[in-house]
DNA sequence: GTGAGCCACAACGATCGGTTGGGCACGCCT
DNA sequence: AGGCGTGCCCAACCGATCGTTGTGGCTCAC
């Protein structure tokens, strides 16, 4: 099906004569004419009668019109959203499941006129991100770098929101049944966060973690996928890990699994924004003035040693 | 822009291989490779980073993939919208801001998924719409035929919902600020309702009304446009208009017209649902429930005669 | 090194999409 | 009633496109 025949057919049914929308589209009236022939061969129906005057919809005709002018609006949007110059807000995430990706689909749910569109750097290392921002490939990037002196002059990184981790535990889990946790009481038991690449964000953030509460992280080790972890955790009775709260990542339902808050202190894993210190797309605003509206956690914080307290 | 190659496009970035993507589509490795290859001319821009394993969607193509997806199950729902035989739940309404639309809408509004068309028969004569029902081109009818012999036997007509009528005036009008009014208040004055065919339903209703009220009622001549009705009301100080409760037909925004209910009794103009008595459409069930659940008009309520008390 | 797997390019036939030109049906106006 | 304008369809033609087969380049695994 040819998008170019469902915008004659659209015009067509508006303006009731083949000829105008011929006209407005710069072909000939044969050319709408046998684009719609060729629409309602392949529908197997006939979208219009024909006139002394010009077109009408039939009915088939008129249940089809919602749908092309969709689909037509759809590919609009398509267009603008890797159309080279103008395009609409692009913004890098680390997952399509994480915390980041669900901030951003709750903004878009109450917002859902603006265009954005999420997509995600196949590359571990922050400093692509910072690339990829610097050469306005994405408007910004929800990553880290914890030292500031890799940020070239026009690339700034501003803290988005905290994440507070919760403990997945399975439901043999000694500590399966408990509310809330303080992170002292994890100090006996074995944390098994897989897939942290050495020398990331992730890996600093566990290190000093585990330094400051005396805890036992297992980050080593390849990560075999989320089903795994999560079959692990389903039937052992002494592994847990940490997921963050917002996350869609690790999702409980089909294991029984539970999620268990941390606090006294909450431990807040300070998500940043990379983006260009001039000139940002202008759809940046709305995303970053929901960020701030976003519930902060409450009570006492910890935040690794580079998140300065917001 | 060729929705075949937007699927191609889809299968190709879901199972990462234009290869995969071909045997699935039925085509050669080749074709889908032009097609992608004449999107991206199509877009000025690379969809997919090919490597020796596959190919792997650009940022640019991460940003296209919902966009296409969406797309291609759009196309797919106008499709069944009008695939004889299977097709969507069709619906015949009077105008598409007429109560039975706007009850529709609410309707389709909670139930998203289901598809649903709303058209609208070119004819006055109710039993155009009891052919098309019989005939299988519409799965039901908001229309009232007044004499139940004309329906053919498998054919059937049921109570939908009551619109109360309400009076619409201009700013200038001695009922303007009414809060609301009884019916024989409007006694000595003029009430204009362009557009109603002799013999119509309508017609009927009318002819019922100023006989029981002693009410004046100018239901002939010509009806020029909403527009035109509009401005003569928003300019008079002597005409004023009925309207039903829930149409969009008449909208007082832009003319600061009063829209005024009129109760003990509340004129109900009844509203009707043909449709076939064997193998209805299913997805009528839920429209019907829906009709049943509406808020009924409180306190006295007058019909015309053809309306069984519901 | 070699083979397997994958994508791109080239050439070719069939089809499609557009244009021009002509014809038919209907309503309007004289 | 008979021209005349309007709107759509059909026919012919031509260039572009689509899909196929055949081939080559590239990388990775063994």
């Amino acid at each position: 099906m040819d998008t170019e025949a469902l915008r004659s057919f659209v015009r067509a049914a508006e303006l009731g004569q083949f000829q105008h929308a011929a006209d407005e589209l710069g072909v000939t009236q044969q050319a709408v004419s046998k684009r719609i022939a060729a629409l309602e061969r392949e529908l197997q129906v006939r979208l219009f009668t024909r006139t002394p005057r010009g077109v009408e919809p039939t009915l088939d005709g008129q249940a089809f019109l919602p749908h092309a002018r969709s689909i037509v609006a759809s590919v609009e949007r398509a267009v603008t959203a890797v159309r080279p110059g103008s395009r609409a807000l692009r913004i890098d995430v680390l997952g399509l499941r994480s915390a980041q990706a669900v901030v951003l689909h709750d903004y878009w749910r109450s917002h859902p006129e603006v265009d954005l569109d999420v997509v995600t750097l196949r590359a571990d290392d922050p400093r692509v991100a910072v690339a990829a921002v610097e050469a306005g490939d994405v408007d910004a990037s929800f990553r880290t770098v914890t030292d500031p002196a890799v940020l070239p002059p026009d690339v700034c990184m501003m803290h988005a929101f905290d994440s507070p981790l919760e403990l997945l535990v399975g439901p043999g889990h000694p500590l399966a049944s408990a509310r809330e946790l303080r992170p002292s009481q994890l100090r006996k038991h074995r944390i098994w966060v897989p897939g942290i690449a050495a020398g990331s964000e992730w890996a600093e953030f566990y290190d000093q973690l585990v330094t400051h509460f005396d805890l036992r992280i297992d980050a080593a080790g390849p990560h075999f996928g989320d089903e795994v972890l999560l079959d692990a955790l389903a039937d052992s009775s002494d592994v847990a890990t940490l997921v963050g709260a917002r996350d869609r990542y690790l999702w409980p339902e089909d294991h029984d699994l539970r999620r268990i808050p941390l606090v006294n202190p909450t431990l807040a894993y300070p998500l940043s924004l990379i983006l260009p210190r001039t000139n940002p797309h202008p759809g940046l605003r709305g995303i970053i003035t929901h960020l701030g509206n976003l519930p902060r956690p409450h009570g006492a914080v910890w935040r690794p040693s580079w998140s300065a307290t917001p």
